[in-house]
This record gives structure tokens, C-alpha cells and sequence, in this order.
DNA sequence: TCTGGGGTCCTAGGACCC
DNA sequence: TCTGGGGTCCTAGGACCC
């Protein structure tokens, strides 16, 4: 916790809504659904309109359209989102340096980074004030909500205390007592079942939870989240606004209409995932070493298996293939209502242009326009790299002009220019000296 | 007309290594 | 021969967030 009310929280009103009606003027002031608008889809975000008829997020649309029938449903257009978020992330970029995301509608900046005269309530205040207004006008008429603290919690707490188009400042040392009468469940991280957990021991308010010991917490609810919980009820919060946060993980997942048991339906459905997931891993220059797979059954029982291949790899018919094997382990035969393919353990390119520097201008270009053909790759590769000749191609695929991962035998290498696009992945198998120049430098 | 899709973090048990 | 730990990696599942 800081000495200065220095965190600020900023939260977008209903955005997805508000975006829909800001963009079509025949739906302001009318209730708005955004979310999934098939038969097993849910709300995503209600506009205040819709909520006074009981809809809010998470919903099941079907009990939205039985609480408000004449509400729009919209599936919503994430690229509208995306502008308009990027449009706000900028300005609170111009605010401070130190912006941390949280999704497309939220952020956390800190004000210590900040230009300001001082630190003063009075002093952040404006500045909250004066944010307001820049996302209205930034956005085309968006509200926001603010809250500013002296932490990432109270922070957070304080956006929400006055929504739609909130401003709340907590004062440095007037955390606990804003925080005693509230509900657990207002502490990010306290949900349904944690919210469950501590009912059964007599604990509702944060002022209860308080009088639990770190050890009974810890009994409750396990080493990491009873610590983290001990702390948060004392409104002792020292995380920093963290602007880098690295992708852990890529996946794609879809609910159907109605449950699918034919095999091979569900082997191409799969494999589909497989390629999208793969293209993203693609466009985020990342690979990954483990393919997960997701399988939601008719009775909504969930499972989920995972493979860790020796090299990460971006290749769709690899990712594609070892999902495959996954799901052929499933009993599927009673029906899958959701199907998921997801990579983790993403590992960066490392970025090493393998024609940019030694053969100058003079360096190899492709001869023709759809990329490197393995030959002239192999052949290159080898030249600037004094690998010796003979080397076997043990894998290829698609890819883009870099070394990208090594280790146990395998160089892995991926060719592309900007005038021929995505060209491709090569992985070569070479003795340990050879390897050197291409291990990932140490963390 | 029950229960989305994209993530993150944690836990617990087993394997394996020192 | 018996009895260990600790650390790390992997897998499956669960809680939670927006």
C-alpha cells in the first residue's frame, strides 16, 4: 500500500453496449444485449437499460430474451471494441507510462509515473475528473468509471462504488474502514466458491474475515489463495502496475447448438481449431512446446488432456495431430456440446535474421515469388551459418525468416522476406557444437 | 431453450533426478 | 539395505476474471 492515492482503475460503462449504441442511434436508450445469441449462448454485456429488466452478464441469453424480449441481440463486433479501446489505452498512455491492461474495457495506471504537480487527493482528483471527460470524447460519447487509491485493490473497489460514470478517490488511510462493511465477495478473487467456503465459517463481511487467522485461511483455502486473502482483508496490497505482460497461452473453443457425436465430425471440428489456434500462435511470432485439448460433454462435465511435445512448434499439422490423438483417448460417444484446442509453454522467436547482416546487400533473395524453396533455404542456412552440408530436413512447414528454437539435436528455422509472405519452417538435425550460436540467450 | 470464450493462477500427485 | 528429502516437470482439474 502506498502513502499516495496513486493507483487509478479506470472501467468502461456496459462497453460492449455502449459501443453498439453509440454506433447505432436508434438503440440509445433502449435496452441492449450483447453476447452469444445462439441457443446456448450468454450475455456478455447488458446496457443499463437492459439491466433495470434483471439482464446482466453471464446470463444465459434465453433467460435475457424471457426477462426483456424487446431488447436488441447482438452478437457484437469486436473490431468496433477493439478501436475503441485502443483509442482509450492511448490516452491513459499519454496520462502515465506504467498502463497495465486488464481486457478491453479496464485498466490500471499509475499516477507515481505520472506528470503531476503532486500527489495530493485534490491533485488526482482533476486528474480523474479530466480523464472522464477525454474518454468521452475520445470514444464518441462513452462513459467510464474511475476509482483511485492508494492500491491495485481499493483501486479497483472504488471504480465500481459509483457506476456508471464514477469518480471515487480513497483517501490514504481510509482503506479498511471502506472496506470492513463490504460483502468478501467484493475482493477480486473471492467467487462463488471461496464466497461458499467462508460463509460455513461464519464469514460474510471483510470485517469477519479479518478476525481469521493466516493458518485457518490457509486451511481453508490453500497455501497461495489463503495468504493472498489474509493480506487483502487487511487492505495490504503492494502489487505494481505491470505495463509488459507475456501471453501464457493460446486457445479457441466453441459451444454448439446442439451436442455432436460423430467422430469424425469431431476430428474436423478439431482440426480446425488446431489451424486457427495455429494462426495465431503465427501472428504472435510464438510457438508452444504443450496442445491442450477441452472437451465439454452433453452433461457439462469437463475434460481436459494435454500433450508436451520435445520442441515448441507453430505447425498446424503437428498441433493438429496431437489434438487428434487427445481426443481419440475420450469416451465422446455419449455427445460433446463444446470443443476446445489451446497451446501453452509459448516460447519467442529468437531473433536472429539469418540474412540480414554478413552477406550485405548481396545476401540471398528468393528466386521466386512464393518463397524460399527448401533447397535454397537449406542451402543458404548453411553458408551463413558454416553448417556442414548433409544436414537432414527432418521437418517442415510455414513460417518467417528466423531462428526460432534449438536444443537436443533440432535447429528449427523459419524463412520469410517481406515480398514473399510467410515462407518456411525447417528443422534441422545437427551435432551439439553446431547448436550453440542458436540457444535462446539465458533467461 | 440453463450454463460463452478468452485467459490466468493454483493444487495435487506422479515421475524423475540429485 | 533402508530410508530420505528437495526440486522440477508434467498432467488434470478447478476457481476466478472480464
Amino acid at each position: 500500500m502506498r502513502s499516495e492515492s496513486t493507483i487509478l482503475h479506470v472501467d468502461l460503462d456496459a462497453f460492449f453496449a455502449a459501443v453498439e449504441q453509440r454506433d447505432k442511434p436508434s438503440l440509445r436508450g433502449k435496452p441492449v444485449v450483447v453476447g452469444g445469441v445462439g441457443g446456448r449462448g450468454v450475455v456478455a454485456t447488458a446496457s443499463y437499460e437492459a439491466r433495470t429488466f434483471g439482464v446482466h452478464s453471464a446470463m444465459p441469453t434465453a433467460e435475457a430474451r424471457r426477462r426483456c424480449p424487446n431488447a436488441a441481440f447482438l452478437s457484437g463486433r469486436f473490431h468496433a471494441y477493439r478501436d475503441t479501446s485502443r483509442a482509450v489505452m492511448a490516452l491513459l498512455r499519454e496520462i502515465s507510462p506504467l498502463v497495465e491492461p486488464l481486457s478491453l474495457d479496464e485498466a490500471f495506471v499509475d499516477l507515481e509515473a505520472a506528470d503531476l504537480p503532486d500527489l495530493s487527493v485534490t491533485s488526482v482528483s482533476a486528474l480523474g475528473r479530466e480523464l472522464k471527460e477525454r474518454v468521452h470524447e475520445v470514444t464518441g460519447g462513452l462513459t467510464g468509471s474511475v476509482g483511485i487509491a492508494t492500491s491495485k485493490l481499493v483501486a479497483k473497489i472504488a471504480s465500481d462504488l459509483d457506476k456508471p460514470d464514477g469518480l471515487v478517490v480513497v483517501a490514504p488511510g481510509m482503506e479498511q474502514d471502506l472496506l470492513r462493511p463490504m460483502q468478501v465477495t467484493v475482493i477480486p478473487g473471492v467467487g462463488p466458491a471461496t464466497a461458499e467456503r467462508l460463509r460455513r465459517v461464519g464469514v460474510h463481511t471483510v470485517e469477519e474475515l479479518e478476525r481469521l487467522t493466516q493458518d485457518e485461511l490457509v486451511r481453508l483455502l490453500g497455501r497461495a489463495h489463503g495468504t493472498g486473502l489474509y493480506a487483502l482483508a487487511r487492505a495490504e496490497d503492494d502489487r505494481s502496475v505491470e505495463p509488459e505482460r507475456e501471453t501464457k497461452s493460446i486457445s479457441v473453443e466453441d459451444t454448439y447448438d446442439t451436442d455432436h457425436v460423430d467422430p469424425r465430425l469431431l476430428t474436423a471440428l478439431l482440426e480446425r481449431q488446431a489451424v486457427k489456434v495455429t494462426e495465431r500462435l503465427r501472428k504472435s511470432h510464438l510457438s508452444g512446446r504443450t496442445v491442450s485439448i477441452k472437451v465439454r460433454l452433453h452433461d457439462f462435465s469437463t475434460l481436459s488432456r494435454s500433450a508436451t511435445l520435445s520442441e515448441p512448434s507453430d505447425d498446424a499439422r503437428q498441433i493438429s495431430r496431437v489434438a487428434r490423438t487427445l481426443l481419440g483417448e475420450l469416451d465422446t460417444s455419449g455427445g460433446v456440446r463444446l470443443l476446445g484446442v489451446g497451446v501453452s509453454g509459448l516460447a519467442d522467436w529468437i531473433q536472429e535474421d539469418l540474412f540480414a547482416d554478413d552477406e550485405g546487400e548481396d545476401g540471398p533473395e528468393p528466386d521466386h515469388a512464393d518463397g524460399w524453396d527448401t533447397e535454397a533455404a537449406v542451402a543458404a542456412a548453411s553458408r551463413h551459418r558454416g553448417w556442414a552440408p548433409g544436414m537432414d530436413v527432418v521437418h517442415e512447414a510455414h513460417g518467417r525468416g528466423w531462428v526460432w528454437g534449438s536444443g537436443r539435436g533440432v535447429v528449427t528455422v523459419r524463412f520469410e522476406t517481406a515480398e514473399t509472405g510467410p515462407g518456411r519452417v525447417l528443422s534441422f538435425a545437427v551435432d551439439d557444437s553446431a547448436l550453440a550460436p542458436f540457444r535462446p540467450p539465458e533467461e
